[in-house]
Order: C-alpha cells, then structure tokens, then sequence
DNA sequence: TCCTATTGTGTAAGCGCTTACATCTGCGTA
DNA sequence: TACGCAGATGTAAGCGCTTACACAATAGGA
C-alpha cells in the first residue's frame, strides 16, 4: 500500500539509512545522493509512517490537551490560541475532552498513554491526589491551564485579583450590597473568586453577609451553566435583601442571572448591577461587564510552556499568572442611546 | 523507563506473545495465566505503547478533523457531537485546524500522513481538485462535514433549502425588497443558499434586483466574518433602494450587519429585518433569527459514518443531508417587552 | 608517498508490539 | 497402546523507521 523508505531507496540506489538521513536532514549527505532520494520519494509519493517513526525515535510529534467541556466557550479562545502557536511548530494536537470532572481522570489516562504523546495540557481540572499521582507517574511533560499545583508547570488567571477588582468596582459605583453567585465550591477558581471578593468588601468598609452568598449546587459543568446562574440569582430574589450589584463567578452563569433578573421585572443596570468572568465571545454582544481572561494568549503561552519542558525535562517549574482585565458594559453602566444590545466596550486596564 | 510487554513476560513467567494475547482479548488463554499476567502487569504499572501497537496492527486507533477555524462557532458544537459519541469508541480525536482555506491543503496533509489515523474527517472545505487528489490517494477512510462532492461520504446542510425557507418567511412577512448578503462566492454553501433565495423570489413574484445582493470581498475566512457583514451592510446601504429584509449567509456576518443598521440609525426589524444562518450560540442571545443546522447531531453523524468506513471500506458512499430549521427571533418578528436582548426563542419547524 | 582526518554511505540492531506457525501437553478414542 | 486432536504457549518474523558503528573513498599534510 504506502511505499516505504525501502520502495525509495531501491529507486534512488542507495541504503534505507541514507534515505532516513535525507528526511532527517541532520547527517550529510552528498548533495546528489540527496536529491536522487528526494526525486525518488516525489515520484513514489513517499510519506513517513508516524507511529513507526515515533517507535523508533523514541518520542512522539504529538501534543494532547485534556479539556472538561465545562468551560466550552472559554476553551474554544484558548485553543485558537494553541492552535495558531502549533501551527508553527511540528506538532499536532490531541483532543480528550470530558464531559464532567469524573471524566477527566480516564481521559487524562489515555492522554498519558505511553508513546501516545510528549507531553500534556490539562485544563481547567483541579488536582486532586489521585491526578497528582497520574502526572508523576508519567514522567511526561505536564503544563496546567486554568488551574494551579506547585509540582507542575502552569498558566492561569489571578482569580483573587479578579474578585476584587470586580467587587471594588462595583462599590465604587455605589452599590452597597453586593451580591456573590459562585459555582460549586470545589472549583478553585470560584473560590478564589470569592476570596477576592471578601478582600474588596472589606477595603469597601462593607460587611460580609452570608445572606448574599449563593454557591451552585448545580452538578452540571459544576455549576458553570446558564441553569446554575438562573437558579441561583431565583435563589437570591427570594431573599430578604435585594442586592444592587452581583459578582457572577463566570459569564455563562451572568447570562442565566440577567434571565432571572428580566423574568423578576427588575431593570438592569437600574434596580441590579451584574458583572460576570471571563468574556467569552457572548459577552460583548449582550454587553455584560466582565473580568476578561487573556484566552488566546494563555493558549499561545500554554503551548511555549509544554514545548520548553519536552524540550528540557529538567528546567525548573514556572507558574505563569495573566492579570484579568474588567471591561465595562451595559450591565454595570448604563450607556446612552443603548436600546440595541450590540454596543461598543470599553476597555480599562 | 516504561515497562514494556518484556518486563511483564519476566515477571509472570510466561512469553511475549502470551501477555500480548492476554492484552488482545482474541485468543485462548489459560485463566490462570491471563490472571498472572494482569496481575504482573498491574504491579508493574505497565501501559501499552501506542504507537508500537499500531505499527505492527498496521492500523491506528486515532482519527483526524480538519478544520478551518472560519466557522469556529459552528465547530464548537459539532466537536461536541463528536466528542460525546466518540468517547463510546476506541478512538482518539487529533485536531487540525486552519486559519484560512489555503491552509487546508497543508494540515490535510498531515491528517493524511500514513498511519497518523483511521480516518479523516475534512470540515467546511470545498473539494478541489488538489483536495480531491489528496483524498483519493491516500485511501483512507474520508468523511465530509458541511461540504459535498460525489466522491465521498458527506454530512451535511440542504443550504438551497435553506436560502428558500428564510427567503420565503421575509416575502410572507411582506418584505418587497429583499437583500442578501454573501460571504465570498468561492463559499459552496453561500453559493447554494443564493440560489435558494433566488427560487424563493421567484415563487414569491418578486424581482431578482442584483442592487439588492452583496457578496463579500473580504478574504478572511471567506467572507464569514463581522467586519465582512458589516462593510457588506455599509454597501447596501449606500445604494438607493434600502431593503426591507436582508438574508445573510451567516450569522457571524449578520452580528455586522446588524451593528451596521445600529450605526445608519435605522430600526431592526421595525425598518429592516435580518436573519442569518447556522445559529451559532450567540444568536440565541442577541435575538438574531436565523436557519439552525443541527451541529451537535451533525458531529455524530459524521463520527458514525467515519466509523463505518473504517470498519468496511467497501460500503458504497452515502450523503447524509439534514434539514436546516427556522428559527423566529427579534430580528425579524418584534417581540413585546423586547427591551432586552435576552428573549424566549421559538421554533419552527 | 604514506598517514590521518574528514566525509559519505552501508550494515545491522533495535524501538515495543502483533501474529502466523511450530511445539508441547493431555485427553478421548479405536 | 497408539493415534489424533484441541487447547495453551512459545518462537520468530515482521511492522517502518532511526542510529551507532563500521567502512570506503577522498583530501590534506608531512
């Protein structure tokens, strides 16, 4: 079926080394000899085989990316980001996506299979024990994106930071109770969220009040769904204190409390300020002020990272954290002439 | 480093080929030595290597997508499809994308290379002749999706149909002068959704005006951009006679087109109505009618039929065409109380 | 002219697996 | 008792490539 390097090396009269060497470019090779098993390979149509030459070179062209769905949007910008970096590299990207947390670990399992790949990406998962262990044992090159563990490369977003400049924003527009909707507490970066939130409140001189907490009990993409953000903001109307302004713990859970908000006949931002996290593509068109995650760039840099450790295993970890930006929109402030929901944004660094 | 099928026969003392057969299910073993074998290999922590398998199976247990990212939404939620039915199968999902249709020929390339995967799956990208080359040498098992030709298996959209039923919907409404915007005309798709408006006027006792029809000259991603849509809108708007209604080939590009009427001070839909196609996730929120392709069903269809190619390479080649819906939003039909973007959608089917 | 580098090429031993074929048991049957 | 047969396992030959090592040929220096 496929001509092999035999096929070429009959053809061209040489030995299969001196053909491998060609495609190798590495060794010399005598320019005629050269282009004998080039014009040979051309007219047989020759193409490497991948996994006999993984096999033999003992490292794989391979990269894979271990991706809870969750996070659909968010990761759709990273990978363009990856991909874009990729493209000028030699290697190829493998997708494992998991629909759930649970599936992560069984997916990174086949990502780490032997051979398959030379290193891994693993987004957005928390590192329990169990995936610690996974990663060690494998000895590949590992980077985390979106989450963060100290025995391993990584790149992510200063959550803290981001709850608090979300929350101090908000107060600096007046409000005075400010409401948190989180997603499942086993995320860390909801937590981490939340704990920057804290932090502002208190610059703000405002009080903590639990009553205007509500975390996702949602199991569904843990508590990252539109769903998960309409039940909760129903959660908190029913609540004695309306808020003024609420810090959603991302975009997709905002978009179901400005559902909530518009069934309940409150105005936003007149009665409710909203501000979400992470400006996935929506966003903008529905002008939800959010904290801003530089995605494609975290791809971009998420790939150097990987290729810099499979290049040398024994550099020293780094962890990589990208400051979010707040972008204001309709929903924080109200904007002349905004009866159409496609507006202009502002940037704020 | 790994322990490999060796180590395993060692220790459990028994050969090669027996713990390859425990490995393999196919042939008889002695329980007692598959237990031993299972058991050696446990402790060990042996894995399979990948790419030694398929080498000497002669066949791999990955499959590819090729993809232009022009249609990144759209693919979003194909991947979805894809993702879900895969994880029942044996296989692994490479990706390779482009960033525009001149890099398809080059990633589909390494898609194809031998033994690199089972199979192909080649998204949104017209079939030339050097495409067509490519796929018929390399004998593997091919799918399209979002694209035809004669040739090879397909998954995909009744574009014309398409073109008709959102052109017919604007005439039932009592648009007279209907416009449509096009993406590049290199695009098949934007091609056969042309022709569906034009039967649809037809039917509809209205005048084909070629004032009323614009088609991108932007040459990123083929003209499925916004800024594509919004200079397209600019045009239109600039001639003398102002639509009605405007079909547009895409919903990325509507997104423009509607930004482009915000900016002339004219009125959706009151003044002009839009609709698009696809209904990428965005146009949900904006409230953008527009023709839904099935995408999520689609990435199972498409991964189905790959699958059975793989298995028989012999079944004659089928063309999976699905039906695109109307989808009545804002854009086309005021809907009470739409002061916010976010509304209730309703189907048609 | 001889010796030593240097360069170009071939030989062959893997890489870790699968699998056709050979071999060895042990059992039932004639 | 000899024979055939089926089941369990081992042997060894690849799969298509890379690469250490050996070797031939040439060039340069003494």
């Amino acid at each position: 079926m496929g001509a092999t390097i035999y096929d070429i090396a009959d053809k061209a009269g040489v030995s299969i080394a001196t053909v491998s060497r060609v495609f190798n470019g590495s060794s010399r090779v005598a320019d005629s000899t050269r282009k004998a098993v080039l014009k040979a390979a051309e007219e047989i149509g020759y193409q490497p085989h991948v996994s006999a030459r993984s096999l033999a070179r003992r490292r794989s062209d391979t990269v894979s990316a271990v991706i809870p769905m969750m996070t659909t949007l968010f990761f759709t910008e990273v990978l363009r980001g990856l991909q874009d970096r990729m493209a000028r590299s030699e290697f190829d990207l493998l997708v494992f996506s998991a629909r759930t947390l649970e599936e992560v670990a069984p997916q990174l399992q086949r990502a780490l299979h032997r051979g398959r790949s030379a290193g891994v990406l693993l987004f957005s998962a928390p590192v329990v024990n169990r995936v610690r262990e996974q990663l060690s044992k494998s000895e590949q090159a590992i980077v985390l994106v979106d989450s963060f563990h100290p025995d391993f490369d990584s790149i992510s977003t200063d959550n803290r930071r981001g709850g608090e400049i979300a929350t101090r924003y908000l107060a600096d527009l007046g409000c005075q109770r400010i409401a948190m909707i989180m997603a499942n507490p086993e995320s860390r970066p909801a937590v981490d969220r939340r704990a920057g939130y804290e932090v502002a409140l208190g610059r703000a001189g405002l009080r903590l009040d639990e009553n205007l907490i509500v975390s996702s009990r949602n199991p569904l993409h843990h508590g990252y769904s539109e769903a998960s953000g309409l039940e909760a903001m129903d959660t908190l109307l029913r609540r004695d204190t309306l808020p003024e302004g609420v810090f959603v713990t991302s975009d997709i859970q905002a978009l179901g409390v400005l559902r909530a908000i518009q069934k309940a006949r409150f105005r936003v931002p007149d009665d409710i300020r909203v501000i979400g996290f992470d400006d996935i593509i929506i966003s903008k068109y529905v002008g939800l002020t959010t904290l801003r995650q530089p995605m494609y760039e975290m791809g971009v840099a998420a790939i150097e990272k990987l290729l810099a450790r499979i290049e040398d295993p024994e550099r020293s970890t780094t962890h990589t954290v990208f400051s979010p930006t707040l972008i204001k929109r309709r929903t924080t402030e109200g904007i002349e002439g905004d009866t159409d929901p496609i507006i202009e944004e502002v940037f704020v660094t």
